[in-house]
RNA sequence: GCCCCCGUGGCGGAAUCGGUAGACGCUACGGACUUAAAAUCCGUUGUCCCGUGAGGGGCGUGCCGGUUCGAGUCCGGCCGGGGGCACCA
């Protein structure tokens, strides 16, 4: 009988559906402790065809679930949608089709993808974030944190498009211009609603160390985004405006080499400091530039500045220095505004050495030399030196004694700031979560009484891609009587990030369907925090830093008991395929390729390959549907997961499919024969290989290294293979079920055809003896002096008397060894035995 | 510029603690089966040298050096590739 998984996979897909597998129920199931299991692959956006590439994230969650399935853990594995943003409007746009029509539609077909590949999720607990029964939740949070004050409104620069009258996305702005429409995006300062995450900065930071079971990298990732540093305020007289300009560094101890003041345009002292300037008209000509720039092309235009003409007094040398405005300071950090040490700062010399203004080394080498300047190292290799109180400290002391002065005086405080900002979640767009609020003439700033949410996303809106968010046009949304004082008021129309709908549906997981509460406390921390999560490495700073940061704000509100919600984090990385571009660097549909000495050609025009990510774009997508139609999901499975480790990047190859599908061909057709095999002794290495490979299969999958764990499984099959006469039933059982989380379909078959009852989904995961493991002879390789001379053959266990009379009996190795003094004898158990000799 | 990661056959990759480098798979080549092809199965496949042969020997994990009886693995310095942040004072 062949192996044809095209008859086999429907039927087990059918029945795992039938028998709801997957569905858990939360009030009830996991009574004992340690046996609750919340897996989560990140919820995708539903974006409509799924590629192998995505493939890979949702077989390898699978697998891993099925495998704790088989431990007798009680895993959740819940899937949703997050069905917000922008592509559903722009197809909307394009073709007229409603958002939610095209995301449900996508979400269908979605679906049944994840079913053809044999994923089993709990359906029962399935989530849309664009359905009210979930947005209103979303808009309950955002009333909760305005309530506590980390929901604001605030002014912010953002990319504003001037044709199509909307705020753009960075993502939406391509080489400086609207992605649509080619307009050059401006820089508007404008009022938005902001999350104050800053307020967290400490927390979040502090909170990666308890972390352990998160990849360095991701880890390294989030302290650099929110960018802790140590340093000190210090505030500088200035005469002319009456009170002092208080300054950030995190270089103190070089004070003494403070020769000038700058200051960024947007600082709120400058108006003040340019009257009766010299110029002025020209300095204020230049601040509206530089205010309108991007921060791309502010950077781009090199380091500008303009004096002030005003001067601050340095606090420890009392003297004047020139106060002046730099495009190269950031109004957001600090407190924009710094004192510029050109002697050990790179900016600062810059700036210096172009419009000559002195500069000043407060620093000696420990030699006594003088350093070249700018000398920046912030470490022993420095002594303070010119600078009073602190001359002749090493930096790192020099910095602590010089705050320690700066405090007593009164002049500053020591701190530390973070270069994380504040969440900018408003959406001048249509299909997201309105933002619950209302302006009131009389009462202002008015939110949405909780009882009356959610403030439903009206459907009936022209979607004509001008004139930014339809919301803003809808009468009878936007016209709404004042909560407080029943006045005619209007609507807030931004809708929220959708980064706000992700960072939290963890949570709603485990009661999707409850109107009155955004969630149970108790089952959730009964099943939270998630024990696996498991999504690309592209969420790695913003996705994982807001979850983190909403849940500390829920923890704070007393609603969990919990302040990490991913205890274990997994990334995969991306499957790459070979696309190919023409000589102007356009990409070429796969069907007008074709391959000449191994060469791709359209025509006569010679094409170059290029290896990366899928994309349809690229033409170098491979869809699942063929390849399940011809080798089956079993085969993608292994496949995917054989290909490389699964945090590594991983190139297809349409060959390597096949090595999986011989493979599988294989363990089926040995299937048959232990159906109707041989019964007697068990041959002595089939036992011992079984429970070898049962260790190392366990140990490789609970540490995530699949693509060894099936390579063992290969070797196992190989040996059974070699006995395919002998009783090797037990053995065979055992690599079904092993290989059951990869292969699921066919593995479930045989189980069945073996004539055993129930699914072998449930059936108990083998355990390893290890006293069967061993082996009966140890050989053990023989060196002198480091090079490999011989083996010899022990009994098992090997000690270290036989291993020397094996040795002494061994001719060859004697002879390597004859006429020289053995010094030395290094055995190592079980593996070899070096003899150092002169 | 700063920070992080990675360099092993023709290819993807393996080597848990420093202990016989190249598991497992792909490709390629040779063979079996077949009228033929596909599929399947068997064998060879790091490299050089000696030997008709069984077999034996040298070299080999980006480069240079160090530690060690022993280094893909540890340390120092280079070279190459990838990623993150990017005027954060």
């Amino acid at each position: 009988m062949q192996y044809r998984p095209t008859e086999i996979e429907p039927k087990w897909q059918q029945r795992w559906a039938e028998a709801r597998v997957a569905d858990v129920n939360v009030e009830s199931d996991a009574q004992a402790p340690g046996s609750k299991l919340y897996m989560l692959n990140m919820f995708p956006y539903p974006s409509g065809d799924l590629h192998v590439g995505h493939g890979r994230n949702y077989i390898l969650g699978d697998a891993v679930y099925r495998y704790y399935r088989m431990q007798g853990r009680a895993a959740l594995n819940p899937m949703g949608w997050d069905a917000f943003g922008l592509p559903a409007e722009n197809a909307a746009i394009k073709r007229q089709i409603h958002p939610r029509t095209w995301t449900l539609g996508n979400i269908e077909r979605m679906k049944a993808q994840f079913a053809r590949w044999g994923i089993l999720y709990d359906w029962s607990k399935e989530i849309a974030s664009c359905e009210p029964e979930y947005y209103h939740w979303n808009q309950w949070l955002f009333l909760q944190l305005y309530k506590r004050g980390l929901a604001y409104r605030g002014t912010a620069p953002v990319n504003w498009c001037p044709q199509d009258l909307t705020v753009l996305a960075n993502e939406q702005v391509v080489d400086g211009r609207c992605e649509r429409c080619g307009a050059l995006v401006e820089q508007r300062e404008l009022s938005q609603w902001f999350f104050r995450i800053t307020e967290y900065a400490d927390r979040l930071d502090a909170g990666l160390d308890t972390l352990t079971d998160w990849p360095e990298k991701v880890k390294l990732m989030q302290r650099n985004w929110i960018g802790k540093s140590r340093g000190t305020d210090v505030e500088f007289p200035v005469p002319y405006l009456g009170h002092p300009i208080r300054v950030f560094t995190t270089r103190p101890d070089t004070i003494f080499g403070a020769t000038f003041m700058v200051l960024a345009p947007e600082h709120p002292d400058v108006q003040k400091l340019i009257e009766g300037a010299e110029y002025r008209e020209e300095i204020e000509a230049w601040i509206t530039t530089v205010r309108n720039q991007s921060a791309l092309e502010r950077q781009e235009a090199g380091k500008e500045g303009r004096p002030t003409g005003k001067t601050a007094i340095n606090p420890f040398t009392n003297e004047e220095i020139p106060i002046w405005l730099g495009n190269f300071v950031l109004p957001q950090y600090g407190t924009g505004a710094l004192m510029a040490v050109p002697a050990h700062d790179e900016r600062d010399f810059a700036f210096a050495t172009q419009y000559g203004l002195p500069i000043r080394s407060v620093i000696k080498l420990t030699s006594g030399d003088e350093p070249e300047l700018p000398f920046t190292a912030k470490d022993e290799t420095g002594v303070a030196a010119n600078s009073g109180p602190i001359d002749g400290l090493p930096v790192p002391q020099a910095i602590d004694r010089i705050i320690a002065i700066i405090e007593e005086r009164g002049i500053g405080k020591g701190l530390v700031r973070y270069r994380l900002r504040d969440w900018l979640i408003s959406r001048q767009r249509y299909w997201g979560t309105p933002i619950p609020m209302i302006y009131c003439d009389q009462d202002g700033l008015v939110p949405v009484p909780e009882e009356q949410l959610p403030v439903s996303l009206p459907l009936d809106v022209p979607f004509t891609g001008r004139e930014g968010n339809p919301l803003s046009k809808h009468e009878a949304f936007v016209n709404v009587a004042c909560p407080q004082c029943g006045a005619a008021a209007k609507r807030e129309t931004d809708t929220m990030d959708t980064f706000v709908d992700s960072s939290w549906y963890f949570l709603r997981f485990i009661t999707p369907r409850d109107d009155q509460k955004i969630f149970d406390r108790k089952l959730v921390d009964k099943w939270l925090p998630v024990d696996q999560y498991i999504g690309g490495i592209e969420h790695a700073i913003l996705h994982l830093l807001y979850a983190r940061f909403v849940t500390r704000t829920l923890h704070d509100m007393g609603l969990i008991s919990f302040e990490e919600p991913f205890t274990r984090l997994f990334n995969q990385g991306v499957i790459t395929k070979e696309g190919y571009k023409d000589a102007s660097g356009s990409w070429v549909p796969l069907n007008e390729v074709e391959h000449r000495d191994g060469k791709p050609y359209r025509g006569e025009e010679a094409l170059f390959a290029e290896v990366t990510k899928m994309s349809k774009s690229r033409f170098n997508v491979v869809p699942p549907d063929e390849l399940i139609a011809r080798y089956g999901a079993d085969t993608e499975r292994v496949y995917t997961l054989f290909i490389a480790p699964p945090e590594k990047e991983a190139a297809w190859s349409d060959e390597g499919v096949v090595g999986a599908f011989r493979f599988l061909g294989r363990v089926w057709h040995m299937g048959l024969g232990v159906a109707n095999g041989a019964s007697g002794d068990v041959p002595a290495a089939v036992t011992r290989k079984m429970h070898q490979t049962i260790d190392a299969v366990t140990s490789r999958i609970e540490r995530f290294e699949f693509n060894t764990a099936i390579s063992a499984l290969m070797e196992l099959s190989n040996l059974l293979g070699e006995h395919a006469g002998a009783n090797i039933r037990e053995a065979y059982e055992a690599l079904l079920k092993m290989l059951h989380p990869f292969a699921p379909h066919m593995t479930e078959e045989l189980w069945s055809m073996l004539g055993n009852e129930g699914f072998l989904l449930t059936a108990k995961w083998p355990v390893a003896d290890s006293a069967l493991m061993q082996e009966d002879t140890v050989v053990i390789a023989v060196q002198v002096n480091g090079k490999l001379r011989g083996q010899v053959e022990v009994a098992a266990p090997a000690s270290e008397e036989k291993v020397k009379e094996a040795v002494s009996g061994n001719e060859k190795i004697q002879n390597w060894v004859a006429g020289k003094q053995i010094v030395k004898q290094i055995y190592v158990p079980g593996k070899l035995l070096n003899i150092v000799v002169k």
